[in-house]
DNA sequence: GGCTTGCCTGGAGTGCGCTCCAAGCCGTTA
DNA sequence: TAACGGCTTGGAGCGCACTCCAGGCAAGCC
């Protein structure tokens, strides 16, 4: 079990690790950048700036000196970039995987800083789900399947 | 009732005209940009440059030149501000209501620019609902309830 | 050998959405 | 009369998150 899932990881695309980051993240470091940036939607651009801000640890090179991420790379990115895809700042990303990096005794800080984000993603659907009701009505109203109510514009 | 709502509309407090925009929308200059302001959580700064580039019609003016917005000018606020909170670009916003100033011939373009716009809401809302369970799980595990498939970080 | 493709670097540049500044006017309160 | 708070303007400035540039290296293929 633990030999096939070791096997399995090994043998997902850079893309399929992305999508679907669970399991002990294998650290052979293999995808190339423009893989990950396929795979994650982010640009090579971003992919070294994000390293050079310290979002990520130093990636492994390659023997001339091209990187090569591991499924490890490819875990924290994958969730960093939801953190981001839910508007958390670049900043406190940072500051998230700062305190990853000084080990267990700050583990309380960063349950605290995901429990903030937490609130921040709740309040954003309930924002969403407020907006997409006002949407409804008024593309309802555009189709003309309500005259009476009509907006003002 | 008309002239019942119409009273009501004359009464209500900015504030709640913003917060709940509903009926024909009196045309009485009477905010000044301090109510909106707090009513709308746009700065004053914000408001005045979204009448600026267009987003908003030339505010009326009390005799000494200050800005007098009408529950017109909220209800239309309100709406915009829905759209910028849930990630409409303000170039977007811009086009919207200068097809609305066309007139009706763009009521079709409008229509298709809001249709756009609740299907970029509703994939908001699924990457919300996707980062969630992921949080839940990882405070979770930050909570001492799951030790077993812990995070690497 | 020459061409193409992909990647490397530090540093400068860009686009968006505000945000602020300086100088001044108006109306109210003391 | 003087101070104060709120408002006015055009234009400059800012913070964020990328995004791109120039110049160069390395590997693969015809």
């Amino acid at each position: 079990m633990t030999a096939l899932a070791t096997f399995e990881a090994e043998t997902r695309s850079c893309w399929d690790v992305f999508r679907d980051p669970v399991g002990e993240p294998d650290r052979t470091p293999r995808h190339t950048i423009g893989e990950v940036s396929a795979a994650s939607g982010l640009t090579a651009h971003t992919l070294r700036w994000y390293e050079r801000i310290g979002l990520l640890d130093p990636v492994d090179r390659s023997a001339s000196g091209q990187r090569r991420y591991s499924d490890a790379d490819l875990h924290r990115l994958a969730f960093l970039g939801r953190l981001r895809l839910t508007g958390m700042p670049v900043a406190d990303m940072l500051r998230y995987v700062e305190l990853a990096r000084e080990g267990e005794r700050t583990s309380a800080d960063r349950r605290d800083l995901l429990l903030a984000h937490r609130e921040a993603v709740r309040q954003q659907i309930a924002d969403l789900h407020a907006t997409l009701a006002v949407l409804d009505h008024k593309i309802d109203v555009y189709n003309g399947r309500l005259t009476r109510c009509a907006p003002s514009h």
